[in-house]
DNA sequence: AGATGATTAAAACAATTGTTTTCAACAGGC
DNA sequence: GCCTGTTGAAAACAATTGTTTTAATCATCT
């Protein structure tokens, strides 16, 4: 069949995989996530995977580019919500560090957690798949956020600039490991979570714009 | 024999054992780098690693701690060596910054660097062991840091320093991974690199120290 | 020299890995 | 109604994993 109708057949079996998939690759890691681990928490057979991806390694590349874009995306819109906000005039140094502080904690406390867990695993590189697809995604953005802080601090040479970004991206990371377990679905996070994640916001604004405005040496 | 003598045997083949795990594991993970790379690597036997280590697990454990050691002696001599230095007066913070950041460049773009690569694969925290042993190899003198800060920064809850410190952290780490590839034996070091380590140093205490004495919210 | 125990080498082990095969169930188009 | 191609389950595949076994080699002490 050509697939005329994907009611209700499509979105079962695939997309439980990939849900599966995305928490056990969290929890385990790429290497030592296993297809059975997968297709035991999908409830569906081993062959499936190979049937719908047509290895483990499209599995991970599929997994993982789904995984990044929503929170490329997030990140992207934050910078232009920033920029636009304060045009004519250039935003504050502030305003840009919540653009990459509060899209980071929101999603990785959230929904995308495991997404998250997934990018830092990544951050060293063993696997080069991973590596090039984290740079070919995240390149565009953090090329943006560059050059806008180029323009915010016109004192700093680029290779500074580049670094005080890295920092600020490392600091957010480090603190989104022992963040609140996420748990999207839990009751009571429209209270206390919440509240608790935009004190992290406003805290971890504070750190990172303090360190990119840091005088020049 | 009850190894009277250790002389010419023992480095050799335990020795090479552990220096090969610690590249292998670096570069490929724990779970992922397999007993069989190591022996290679090593150009050692199969059984060599259950002969001298028991396991896998174990020979992981030992090449692990005996990697951190080095990392917290220094962090915690340069601890004390600051607060020694602008005694009986309280060290600034940037001295404090300095005594987070240079032992880790230092090390993190020498010796050691496939050390701190392993460290940061093992922040996500997939494999027990390795996040226990990190836990409690680190906590001491993440403590002093903390306690230390504290006194300096009196405004600040506890709960807002341990947050900056783990920024710092995070900040000086994720700097490493891009980091100058290290190559202890290079005799190009001297100059070039030293120079380039230096650099990052300062740089990175500016960001850091910035972002500790950020006014409180 | 002979004996003892440490060390290494080669092969085999059972378990687990990713992947393939085989076959059954089912849908819609001719 | 038969045939198409999609979906799914069970079993088997070859390769690789950590580990063990077996036997040979080596050094040292008596």
């Amino acid at each position: 069949m050509k697939r005329v109708a994907p009611a209700a057949s499509e979105p079962d079996t695939r997309e439980r995989i990939l849900a599966a998939a995305l928490t056990v690759f969290a929890e385990r890691g790429f290497e030592a996530g296993t297809v059975r681990d997968i297709t035991e928490a999908a409830r569906v057979n081993t062959a499936a995977i190979n049937y719908y991806f047509r290895s483990k390694d499209e599995l991970i590349r599929q997994v993982f580019e789904a995984g990044l874009k929503p929170i490329i995306r997030a990140r992207s819109g934050a910078l232009e919500a920033c920029i636009r906000q304060s045009a004519p005039a250039l935003p504050k140094i502030s305003a840009v560090a919540e653009a990459l502080v509060r899209p980071l904690v929101e999603l990785g406390a959230g929904e995308y957690r495991d997404v998250m867990t997934i990018l830092m695993q990544v951050r060293t590189g063993q696997l080069p798949l991973t590596k090039r697809i984290v740079e070919e995604q995240f390149g565009p953005v953090h090329e943006r956020f560059v050059d806008l802080l180029q323009k915010l601090l016109p004192d700093l040479s680029r290779t500074e600039i580049a670094l005080r970004y890295d920092c600020a991206r490392g600091a957010v990371l480090q603190t989104l490991v022992h963040l609140a377990p996420a748990s999207a679905l839990a009751v009571a996070e429209t209270d206390r979570e919440r509240v608790d994640h935009e004190k992290t916001v406003r805290r971890l604004v504070r750190f990172v714009s303090a360190g990119l405005e840091a005088p020049p040496g």
